[in-house]
RNA sequence: GCCCUCAUAGCUCAACGGAUAGAGCACCGGUCUUCUAAACCGUAGGUUGCAGGUUCGAGUCCUGCUGGGGGCGCCA
């Protein structure tokens, strides 16, 4: 919010080193970094340390650093909108007039609401493949974390400035299919999917998977199945059409619940046949090798990249001809920039498939594809349960998301009757609900994708601490001011008194979303918005007790009615950055 | 064997290579006659796994080690 400011201070800043003799580096301004001052520093160290080599002498590098922070501070002539310079410590502290700046800040998130942080568009589009379920199988807690991450990013880059392609990639062929077809025919022949359609059709797969190991018949059955697909059989094409559409409904039901959709589909039966003649140009080019029919067609990376034991070698397809993922994800990642002239095309997918992505990528790299460089990998980590154990369908140890949901919802529903049992019961659903799906969602993204969440149930349903109600609640607080007042907000007011640390520190945190978002962006980590919006949380409660509003002299109460709106819509836009709803009361 | 990743307060986690390593939970004690107490305040808690290195400066970067997790040709 303040780039103009600082280029006019770096300009200074580079004349002064011109004038001074004194080599220049770009500056990096930081927030000053202590409670109550609101400005922006930079340091002096690194410029210290190169002047003393260039000139060949030895100094004392923090004495020197303050030396030439304090030539800036005495030198700058200091722009509209700041009171104060000093030099500390190495360190080149401008504090900000906060009359000037304060009103800025309140009056631009009051103008812009929900536009409060967008950046400019960059005209740059991106696509972001998340989710990607397979169909006739359950979903669970640990296909969450991917949902919750992948929306998050979409949300975030599309606030940073890019034009986002929200994809998903269903999983619709293979051999769970084929074993829940066989599963089906033979034991739920005419069943529809009543209620909680992926539950149905997990519960089916659950019981093919078990009856597979437990008859004997299964394996030929299902084996004489998968050659009626191949061949495409009339009658199984239709059945496998009529039921993959129920699955795509029960996602459906399941992305409603979690207020996330896409603006593409794809689908592995697809890219299947594209993926095999893909195979083909590979081995044409002479990049994979084909072993058939003893062995597979391989493309041999580290034979090809001169590298050892690094890339491995990738199977492209199978030594009986059927395809593999990496068949179809080949053929994939190309259609992807065909269809949308992509810039980027980002994957979310867990951290397992590091190796597997590697693998897809380079060898897009050696098919000469341009932009294979602009493929990325967005891994993260697992969502296990305590001790480390992975939730496994086999073991039955998986979490379905639908009781979690429930639970949730069914406990914050409880909360709002002891709080608030005023409310209709359309205002306590749409509550719990914000609440319910919020605390999800935030305990997944305030950590960093690189850390596994264990999951447990008391935590999942904490609703304490730093976590989504919390927020939620400061800017409900921050609405039931407004609500109180009663009357539209009072137009741009002009600063008539001394700002109190706090008020400072929470129009200083306002201030930091827009860069906030931008680093949140480049780094896919909604982490950043989590831990702002739980800063504007706090602060803005200490607010709420330090400062009366309504109660104050009406210069005092006109202004801080505008910096309680200003923080409230910033909390509300840094939780929509993370796909969680702000409700009005709660 | 090779590669990736994690290790910070009792627990769960933060901390753009910078100033005094911070929150939450749990524990103990306090605060509703004032805009919703789903809140706030206070006390306590640390050799950032270990050893080197780079740097003016390292929880952060590099190397090695220890320990946990994951991955490494016909699963997705």
């Amino acid at each position: 919010m303040f780039e103009s400011e600082q280029k006019n201070l770096e300009n200074q800043i580079r004349q002064i080193c011109g004038e001074k003799e004194l080599p220049f580096n770009p500056i990096i301004w930081s927030w000053i970094p202590f409670s109550g001052n609101w400005g922006i520093s930079a340091s002096f160290f690194q410029l210290a340390s190169e002047d003393a080599k260039q000139r060949s002498v030895r100094v004392n590098v923090p004495q020197r650093a303050q030396e030439i922070a304090q030539i800036f501070a005495d030198e700058i002539a200091l722009p509209d909108g700041f009171e104060r310079i000093e030099a500390v410590r190495g360190y080149l502290n401008i504090y900000f007039s906060t009359k000037i700046y304060a009103q800025r800040v309140i009056d631009s998130v009051i103008d812009e609401r929900q536009d409060f942080g967008r950046g400019e568009r960059t005209g740059k589009t991106v696509m972001v493949e998340f989710s990607q379920p397979n169909t006739h199988k359950a979903f669970h807690v640990g296909h969450l974390r991917n949902v919750i991450l992948g929306n998050s990013v979409c949300n975030i880059l599309d606030f940073a400035g890019e034009k986002v392609v929200r994809t998903n990639y269903l999983g619709d062929i293979g051999l769970h299919v084929i074993k829940w077809l066989w599963c089906y025919m033979k034991y739920h022949e005419g069943e529809k999917p009543l209620g909680d359609i992926t539950r149905w059709m997990g519960d089916i797969y659950a019981e093919a998977t078990r009856r597979h190991e437990e008859e004997p018949d299964a394996e030929g059955e299902i084996r004489s199945l998968f050659a009626r697909w191949d061949r495409r059989d009339a009658d199984i094409v239709a059945l496998w059409e009529e039921t993959r559409q129920w699955s795509l409904d029960g996602f459906d039901q399941i992305y409603q619940q979690l207020n996330v959709h896409f603006d593409h589909l794809y689908f592995e039966s697809d890219v299947e046949d594209s993926g095999k003649e893909v195979v083909d140009v590979l081995i044409e080019k002479g990049i994979a090798t084909d072993e058939r029919p003893e062995n597979a067609v391989v493309v041999k990376l580290d034979e090809l990249c001169g590298t050892k034991e690094k890339y491995r070698n990738l199977v492209v397809l199978r030594s009986d001809g059927t395809s593999l993922y990496a068949t179809k994800d080949l053929s994939l990642a190309a259609r992807k920039f065909e269809d949308f002239n992509l810039d980027r095309s980002i994957y979310v997918i867990d951290v397992r498939q590091s190796l597997y992505m590697q693998q897809i990528f380079k060898t897009l790299e050696l098919m000469n594809y341009p932009w294979a460089k602009d493929c990325y990998h967005l891994a993260y980590e697992i969502v296990n349960l305590p001790g480390n154990v992975t939730m496994s369908s086999r073991d039955g140890t998986v979490v379905f998301l639908q009781d979690l949901i429930d639970e949730s919802m069914e406990r914050a529903l409880a909360i709002v009757e002891e709080k608030n049992p005023s409310l209709t019961e359309e205002e306590k659903t749409v509550i719990s609900n914000n609440v319910a799906l919020g605390a999800l969602k935030y305990s997944m993204l305030s950590r960093d994708n690189t850390k596994i969440v264990t999951f447990d149930w008391a935590a999942a349903l904490d609703f304490n601490g730093q976590a989504a109600p919390y927020i939620q609640y400061a800017a409900v607080r921050a609405n039931s001011i407004l609500r109180k007042w009663g009357q539209g907000l009072p137009g741009v007011t002009a600063l008539a008194y001394e700002l109190t640390p706090v008020e400072v520190e929470l129009i200083d945190l306002i201030s930091r979303m827009p860069k906030e978002i931008q680093r949140s962006a480049a780094e896919f980590k909604p982490l950043f918005i989590a831990n702002l919006a739980f800063d504007l949380a706090q602060t803005f409660n200490n607010f709420y007790r330090q400062c009366p509003v309504l109660q104050a002299e009406d210069a005092v109460r006109d202004y801080r009615l505008r910096l309680a709106a200003a923080a409230r819509q910033a909390i509300v836009n840094c939780m929509y950055l993370l796909g969680i709803e702000t409700p009005e009361i709660m």
